[in-house]
DNA sequence: AAATGTTGCGGAACCGGTTCCGCAACACAA
DNA sequence: TTGTGTTGCGGAACCGGTTCCGCAACATTT
């Protein structure tokens, strides 16, 4: 019971395997062996095997997917809407974990490469020249989602402009003294832009700014919560993730403050759950599983050889909750 | 600058290529040759053609991971823990989404076999006789993560169990007007074990119980939640996930009741953010990326031919917290 | 009717490995 | 010295496809 093969094929139809090969890749072959080649593979149901393709074609149906984390909610809706859409195109999706390890996402690069898959799409933290030279060396389009680079096709989002819009509505609302939370510098988007962005509003409105710098782990802002709950210092806390706000909201629970009330807390993602939160969390939707459709539409036309623009925006949206005060 | 191959390394260490190949793999090779054909591949960095071996060998390093969803919490953490232990072990991990389509399930069965992977793990929501009719079909290994069925290896969680165990907590603590809040019967694990060892602990105490019925989702419970809350007419509401008590957590709050004062409430699965809710979320946590790591452990041993037990359960932990209350 | 063009198809080479088989060289025992 | 066993290695076949090339049969043009 061993796989059925082109031989076989050709055999039971009494023609050459070349034949058949034709047949399968629309090749010239007439009205009568054409319906005797068809009933044989209907009656095996023959498939070809994809390693003898790849073998001469040099190349598979699959689009590798680098991710810094598996158990990210970002990470997980992208990898949905890339799935989604590569599946309805015929291809599969092969997503490989650097575990947030930068070295990593180099070595997976080459390991793609090994793999012949047709792209990848790299959900990027960092960008280094060795980076750059693992894309260049390669020779397989790679897309960037959420880093930007001149010589990288790259999906961004748009840190900087959403946190910039949603800091200068908490200035509309009269917030001055605001604290930033947010994470380290080497992230470029969530550490900088984000950032930037805030900062530019409040500076721009003359608000005092003081700022932490956490971890993506929910549990390491709790204690940077509930030292702000003690100090008492500002009448808003604008977190650069939404898990980062979430470990700031316990970290005020414990400390006694209740929000909105005595303190107001933002996020930045916009993951499902901040809205069923109590208080519903301010933050900003980006949207994660379009976005990844949209990166699994652009990678296929980088294959076909279509020009795309370098730099492509994502939009978002604000979304406005109850964990943020009007105060004016 | 195509890619070298085993032929180039032949020529350029003046051997025959079998010589090559039985050097790759531990054949009888001469010290000499041995030295000679060990610096030219140094030099080259020669990686044998992975397709090329797999013609072959009709084999891959390659453990295909069937999961339905690929944003679930317990999804997330299992592949996590699948891929660290594969990657380890020098195997890749082929995950594929079957987006909650049983349909999809079985054709990716088909479908890895298809691309010869050595192993499939299975996140698996039911079993049916088509399920079992593919694996038997397709002579690769499965191993059954989340359900159980006495001729497919399986590595369970102890729902009933675990249910049974928290279910007599809460009776300990006086509940006797409870509401259960499941999911439909067609998950085995989920829908039938959990609310059957719930309700077991229940009628054992002589507790009165009402139950409804939800989804995955979380929307879909906060119309429940708030019923719940209107109606007022038990201490406590024991959910089948987490997701579903954070549903109800909103629902109770928008009909302004205050949990645990007003009603107690209890999850099950243990997301990291029931820990930094406030209050914060007594669940049953269930070691996910622990259970992933076993899996993977266990296909490899299936792989070599080891013989092991056909059903595995996991372990779980009581997670009390503030969101349920001791009535005496 | 001869020259030319199409079309359909088979044979063979090729992709890059692995493995079987047999031979030569050498070591050792009788 | 001959016989036997061992070791190292090369040649060839094979895995299952694709593609190039050339030939035969037939259709079309002049």
């Amino acid at each position: 019971m061993r796989q059925v093969t082109i031989n076989d094929i050709a055999k039971l139809a009494g023609v050459a395997k070349s034949t058949v090969s034709r047949y399968l890749n629309g090749g010239s072959v007439g009205q009568a062996t054409r319906e005797k080649i068809e009933r044989v593979i209907q009656e095996t149901n023959y498939e070809p095997n994809q390693f003898a393709q790849s073998l001469k074609s040099k190349q598979t149906k699959m689009i590798g997917v680098i991710v810094p984390r598996l158990d990210s909610y970002a990470a997980s809706r992208t990898m949905m809407g890339i799935d989604e859409r590569l599946t309805e195109r015929g291809y599969q999706m092969l997503v490989v974990n650097t575990a947030q390890q930068t070295e990593r996402e180099i070595e997976q690069l080459y390991n793609l490469a090994k793999q012949k898959v047709a792209g990848i799409i790299w959900l990027g933290t960092t960008v280094t020249p060795r980076h750059l030279h693992a894309i260049e060396a390669i020779q397989i389009p790679v897309l960037l989602i959420g880093q930007e680079h001149a010589t990288v096709h790259s999906l961004v989002y748009p840190d900087y402009e959403a946190a910039y819009a949603l800091g200068k509505q908490f200035m509309d609302w009269g917030h001055r003294d605001v604290i930033y939370v947010g994470v380290e510098e080497y992230d470029i988007a969530v550490g900088q832009a984000r950032r930037d962005g805030f900062l530019r509003a409040f500076s721009e409105s003359g608000a005092s700014v003081k700022t932490y710098t956490t971890t993506f782990k929910i549990e390491d802002s709790i204690p940077i919560g509930a030292q702000i709950g003690h100090e008492q210092a500002a009448s808003l806390v604008v977190c650069a993730t939404d898990n980062i706000a979430l470990g700031v909201l316990k970290g005020l629970a414990n400390s006694g403050k209740t929000v909105p009330n005595d303190v107001s807390v933002s996020g930045f993602g916009g993951y499902d759950f901040t809205e069923v939160l109590h208080p519903s969390l301010t933050t900003v939707h980006l949207p994660y599983r379009r976005t990844g459709a949209k990166a699994a539409d652009m990678i296929l036309q980088l294959l076909t050889g279509d020009v795309i623009a370098m730099k492509t925006f994502t939009n978002f949206e604000i979304k406005l909750r109850e964990s943020v005060d009007i105060l004016k």
